[in-house]
DNA sequence: AAAGTAAAATAACAAGTGTTATATGCACAG
DNA sequence: CTGTGCATATAACACTTGTTATTTTACTTT
């Protein structure tokens, strides 16, 4: 029959995807991804239509590790959002590429912050509730304001401007979310 | 002797600034900039030694357009940091290019964020001395929370997720300064 | 008016991009 | 063992980038 396939899609898009981890969506060109899989051009496109699909794969897979990364990050806050806060600052400084690409950068495939932190887990739905039952009067209010908050430490920390332990970053966490209730 | 200059540095410059607040500093290219500057590319490289040279202006006008932005800004904001915040949210939702070149971008040019909040304005002692003088016992540590929420919703605001009302920024900025006070 | 000279336009080069056409190689069916 | 058919490699095309070489243009001085 057929020659044996060696380059696999798995092979392509870890490829693809460990590049944009190291170097950044921008830097992912075809010629890039061949020679980091050890082979020619064609083999992408064999798999792939075109880079383009191959980049909405790229993209796919970024919200599938961050989604993973929740997931297995240790709950150790006890306040409403400093766990969810705890996990998304910590990507940012260890990923800022994927970061960048989830939550900042302006391409036509990203999804609004609230879609990508709602993801299959119900991060912040979940989390609101449990505001609420806390006894937090106005539990969506107070999201946005500790969101701004989270947002904020972690764009810092993409960028190299945020310096602060994981236990500094809690305790700042849950004190700044009892400031807010309290406001 | 020779033929008129009709094609100066200060036309270059603003051409290719125009061209960075409308669609970014990665569209900037050489022969966009002549096309829009209405001539060839040739000027360009009479008046700079090479695109590189260009950016490099851009970006020193960058900066200088953000230290007028905030020195033009109308003071209403009673709190220390408040008007600094409300001239740095609303620039990010104006000038969302400029705002990512200088804040966000990851380039050799970037100058950390404090050298660019301090410029010839010294906007960030000033306004840590007025939190000293009111009788805030850590104003540097009540800076960087408060820096963590403006940068939060600055950032916000550059991608079109942020979406308060002036009045409601200021008071927001005003009510979390007290809490932040109070912590 | 003529000439010289700097500015601008035109055209070209090398490098890098996505993509495609063509050639090669290899594993299995016969 | 031999040919068929898919996977890969090689090579090429069209385009965009920065940059430079060459040509044309027009102003100022003589």
């Amino acid at each position: 029959m057929a020659r044996k396939e060696i380059i696999t899609v798995q092979n392509i898009l870890d490829t693809a995807f460990t590049m944009t981890r190291e170097e950044g969506f921008a830097n992912v060109t075809a010629r890039k991804v061949a020679a980091k899989a050890g082979c020619s051009t064609q083999p992408i496109f064999r798999v792939y239509k075109n880079m383009d699909e191959l980049l909405d794969a790229v993209y796919a897979q970024a919200e599938t590790f961050f989604q993973d990364y929740y997931s297995l990050y240790p709950r150790t806050g006890k306040t409403p959002f400093s766990n969810l806060g705890m996990a998304y600052i910590k990507f940012a400084r260890e990923e800022r590429y994927l970061f960048e690409l989830l939550f900042i950068a302006d391409n036509p495939r990203k999804k609004s912050m609230y879609e990508l932190l709602n993801g299959k887990v119900g991060n912040v739905v979940y989390e609101i509730n449990l505001a609420r039952v806390q006894g937090c009067p106005d539990p969506g209010d107070l999201f946005m304001k500790m969101w701004i908050f989270i947002h904020g430490a972690a764009c810092m920390a993409m960028t190299g401007d945020y310096d602060l332990s994981d236990r500094e970053t809690l305790d700042l966490l849950e004190r700044s979310y009892n400031a807010f209730v309290g406001m």
